[in-house]
Parts: structure tokens; sequence; C-alpha cells
DNA sequence: CTGTTAGCGCTTTCAT
DNA sequence: ATGAAAGCGCTAACAG
């Protein structure tokens, strides 16, 4: 029945058997100092005889404190999220934290509200927000006012002072400079998302791999998406149907990718013969593309779990900040040599 | 800072400003009967105008309920569970209960132990479990034992008494005679992962959709698989193989469609005009892939709520239990007529 | 380093 | 239909 009395064991009990009172019982659960090593030892053993268990609600109720976080998302792509519930959970179970999610959509007015709402009900001791909501200001700011602790994932700003990012825009000049030591000229860039953080970075990295390679940036080369396949398909139509078609295209994530390569195979171009393709995420749906994709991977999971790291830091009162943590270039079958024979329309 | 206390407003101010007691206040907030409705109205006005929110620690430390349910998951697909979670969370908001996520390794030895575990921290007043966990013996054998009640989504047998599922047989039925309309008689399965109930729901409409069109089930036709992509392409080289290769082939869901069609394509078959595939599922893929899928949606979202739903009923004392949901046939671009001159190797 | 006391905000039980 | 008192299991504040 779920029923939190009954059998389970309390802290009183587990006090008697060993022989101190309560609140050492608390101090040896709660890592607190001033318990000597062998009354330490006494309480975990009779602890683990008796299965004791602390109640969460009493702890939250008596503490002050919900021992909770939540996770806040809109929804970017199923399998990100899921990596990064992964993540948080990873951090929050040795903390004996525990996570709700909250998902939200940017576009409905009221989503500042919803948030805030979540936080008035539940007072989780902090929040992790993940791209774009890292970069909304409404929702920033009323946090701010309310108080809240907040951990960000990929922010866009430098400003957020807690949480996980990527040196997304080194990972893509890195990635450039591969595609230029095949001997592309021509390349295009599907850029992401105006509101997300990250399509500015990678338009960043994609400029600075040009520029590493003495090569002009060409406006009709870079066009507008908005990391969504469709948004990729459309691109990959007009880019396709260029005079001087580019040799390669940079798409601002895999999702984008996936629509670029579809209309590439559609129009009856092979991939990478005669246009190479790439992307960035490293979703699992990278590999099953066909070619599978040359693309960026960013540790996801890991980025949850820093954050959370980070945010579980910062409300025990210790030290935290923005974690930087490493890329890894994917180089598949996506990207090959420039065309010897560039195709002409 | 996340302080449950300092600005809080609490039952008691609530009380005091209706001129009520706490109890009738308490008794408005949980639906309980005997409260006349100028007292409930007074109560909701005051609580309105207090912005109270019933402070969930200290209801559920009282209440001896923890106003929790756990999803428990073997991420098959991220935007499954994805789709599971908004559910659950749709049907949980209105009952003001929340959710907390258990994602497990059916692989690992201990998976029955870390759901126990979970239970016995948390003592949530429910589950949901998602398959194949719906399914697994030695877990459903331990949940009885501790009296913990749980829905499941999809469940392979009959047993389960409360939870969402859908009539995957008659569906598979309807699509294959679909497929037989278009004029196919070699038709082929890739069957699902040995453990999931699906596998068996799925494989049992494929023969029945046989049965109704006079097809004699062919044993070369049917070859295993474990619902990835991976299993796909490889039960995809050998159909293809064939000296009298399928003209459709029934992929036990998506993902395994998505393998045949990288198989076919690499092998330089046209989708439909060579081979029709056609998967079970509609994920967001499905509407990607290219040709785009013709596949069965079920609405995983959907039945996460009713499950919730049917779990919640069942904790209040409501009569509750297993809900049928309808499904839907989506045919996209990747069946067609069967060739009018087979391909022999 | 350890213990005592009070009380977190709510629901229960029992009374009226 | 409503209320008063007790107490859920734990930690805070203080005492020693």
């Amino acid at each position: 029945m779920g029923k939190i009395t009954g059998g389970a064991t309390r802290i009183e009990d587990v006090a008697r058997v060993a022989g101190v009172s309560m609140k050492t019982v608390s101090r040896v659960f709660n890592h607190e100092p001033n318990v000597r090593a062998d009354t330490r030892a006494k309480v975990e053993a009779a602890a683990k005889a008796l299965h004791y268990r602390p109640n969460p609600s009493a702890r939250s109720l008596a503490g002050h404190r919900s021992y909770l976080i939540a996770l806040v998302y809109d929804n970017p792509s199923a399998s990100y999220v899921m990596e990064v519930i992964s993540g948080v959970l990873d951090a929050c179970e040795p903390a004996r934290y525990s996570m709700m999610v909250r998902p939200v959509k940017l576009d409905d007015r009221d989503h500042v509200e919803l948030v805030a709402e979540t936080v008035a009900q539940y007072a989780p001791d902090g929040l992790i927000l993940t791209p774009p909501l890292t970069d909304d200001a409404a929702l920033l700011r009323r946090l701010d006012a309310q108080g809240v602790r907040y951990a960000s994932i990929s922010p866009k700003t430098a400003n957020a002072r807690l949480g996980a990012h990527l040196d997304e825009r080194s990972a893509v000049r890195e990635m450039m400079a591969h595609i230029v030591s095949l001997g592309h000229r021509r390349i295009a860039h599907v850029k992401g998302h105006r509101d997300h953080g990250a399509t500015d970075w990678r338009l960043a990295g994609y400029r600075d791999g040009l520029r590493a390679a003495g090569i002009a940036y060409d406006r009709a080369l870079v066009v507008a998406g908005e990391f969504s396949f469709e948004s990729g398909a459309a691109a990959a139509e007009r880019l396709l149907a260029l005079d001087a078609p580019p040799t390669a295209i940079f798409a601002a994530n895999d999702d984008t990718a996936a629509g670029i390569m579809r209309v590439a195979s559609g129009q009856g171009l092979r991939i990478p013969r005669d246009v190479s393709v790439f992307g960035f995420d490293d979703l699992p749906m990278a590999r099953q593309l066909w070619p599978a994709l040359t693309t960026v991977r960013q540790p996801s999971r890991a980025m949850g779990r820093i954050a959370a790291e980070q945010l579980l830091r910062a409300i025990r009162g210790e030290a935290a900040g923005m974690v930087e943590v490493p890329y890894e270039l994917r180089l598949r079958d996506s990207t090959g040599p420039v065309p010897t024979h560039p195709r002409r329309r």
C-alpha cells in the first residue's frame, strides 16, 4: 500500500538500538561533523540492522528544505532530455536528493508563471535549466526575484554562474579544420534557432574555421534554420539550388543534418561523394542515418550530472561554478574529400 | 532560497481569515464531503487571497501517504519515455500528486532490488510500469510481496489489472489487410525482442493477417529481431538475400524498420517500388525517414495519462481497471503496390 | 562531542 | 457539518 508507517523503523528506533540520542543519529545521516568515529560506527550498524531509511517528508518538514531539485525543459529533443535526466539522477542519488521534472513550452505565454508555480508549490532547493530556457530573460528575472537557485546547462551568456557547458565554438572550429583538410572551400552553414545560445556559438566556430583557412565568409552559404528536421530540409533545397552549390554543409545540429541528407538523397546526390554533411550533438540517430553522420559529441548525461552537482554544492554552501566539459569529434561517413569535378547546375 | 518557511502562508492562516477551523480548510482542499457550500466558498476565497499552497511534506507526513507515484522504465526509446512522462504528469497535476522517475536496466542483476529500494525509500503511493518491465515476473512478484500498487502500460499478459493497453494484434491485422490489398503475398516479419509482450501480439496480428488473406505462413519470412535499428539491419540482410525475397516487410517497430530501410537503400533498392516496409509505434523519426514510414500510431502520452489516472483511482479506493485505447494506421510513403515484376536474385 | 526540547504544517481521531 | 487535540518523523536551537 505504499504506507509509510507500519513496519518502517524510525530514527528513534535506531537511537535506542545504538544507545545514543536521536540527534546523534541525525548527525550521522547528514554527515555532520562532531561525531566520534566509533559512535558513528555504532549508529551505522544499528541503522543497517534495522533497515532504517529516513522519512523524506519528515526530513524536509523539520529541516525547512525540500531535498528536491526540479529539472525544467522545453523538450528540444527527447533523447537529449532523457540523457540529462539520467545525469541529474546520477548526482541526486548519492546526495539523497530527489528530482522532479517540469516540462514547459517557451512559446506559451504563461511559461514563466508555470515554473514560478512549481517553485511556489514544491519549493525545490534549486532548478536545473536546459536550453533554450537557460537564456530566457523573463524566466531568469523571475527566478532571481523569487530567490531560487538554478544551474544552467549550455547557457548562451557567460552570466550564468552555475552549471555545465561545452566549448561549442572550439568544437566547431576544430571540425571545420578537418573539413578544410579534406579540400572543401565552399562550406555552407544552416543555422540553429534564433533563441538558442548554441546558434551563436556554432556560427562563431564556423566563422573561426573559415578565417583560419583563409576562406571569405559568403552570406549566400549561410541560411536560417531552427534545429529541426524540416528546417534542414528547407535549407538544403535552397543551398543545393545555388549556381555554385556548397561541397560541404555544416548543420547546426543532427536533426537539421538529417533533413539536409534527406533532401540531398532525394535529389539523387550521393553523400559524401557529391556533398559532405556534418552536424552537432551526436544523437543516437546520428549513427542510424545513412551514411552515418559526422558530428560533435557532447556528453549530455555528464553535463546533467555536473550541473546538478554544482547546484547541490551551492545549496550546501560549498564552492561551485560553471564547469566546462570536453567535446569529441565523431568523424563518420557523411563527410569525405571534396569532389574533384564540382557539380554545376 | 527555496525556503519553505518565511513568507509561506499556512493552513492556520487560511482558517483564521475564513473564520473556520484548520480541519475545515483541510476538508476543502482534500475534496472531502460534509462541508457546506458557503463554508467551502469562504475557505476558497481566503486561500486564494493568501495564495495558500499546502505544504507537500507536512501533508504526507501527517497523512501517511507520499502523494507520489514513481514511473519505472527501461528506456526502450527516449521519445516513448518522454511521451509517457508527459502523460503521467498530465494526470498528476489535477490530482495534486507528484511523479518521480526510476530508470532501471532489465539486464542488471539487481534491477528488482533497485526498484524495491526506491519503494522503501520514497514510499510512493503507486508505480507506473512500462514495457518490458510490465512483464518481469521477478519484479512483479516482489512488488506484490511489498504490497505496492502498480499500473502497467502495454503489458503482455492479461493478468495486469490496472493500466492502459492497445489492441496491437488487431492493429497489425488491419495493417496487414491494407498491405494485402496492395497486392503483396510475400510479406516478411522481423520480430521484436523475446522479453517484450508486444513481440507476441504483433506476431499474432501478422499471422492473423496472413490467415485472413489465405496466405500460408512461411517460416523463412519470419526472422528474429530485438526492436533495434541494428537488428533490423541484420534481418534485412538475410531477408533480401533470399532466393524469393519478400515484397513487403513488417518490422516489429519503427527502429527496426529504419534498419531495414537503411540496408535496402544501401543495396540500391527503392522503397516502396522494390520493397515495401512498415513498422509500429509512430515515433517522430517515422516521418523523417525517407520515404516516410507507414506505421501504427499508439498514443503513448494518453496511455501514460490513463495508466496514471487508473492508478490514482485505485489509490483513492475508486473503481479502476485496464483501459484499452484506440490505435491509428498511418499510411505513408514506405508502402506501395507490389512490384509487377518481382526481383529475383 | 552529545543530548534535550520544541515544533515544522498538516491530517488523524474523536468529539460535538 | 464542524472543531480540538494529538502527533506524524525528523531537525533546529540550545544546553551541557
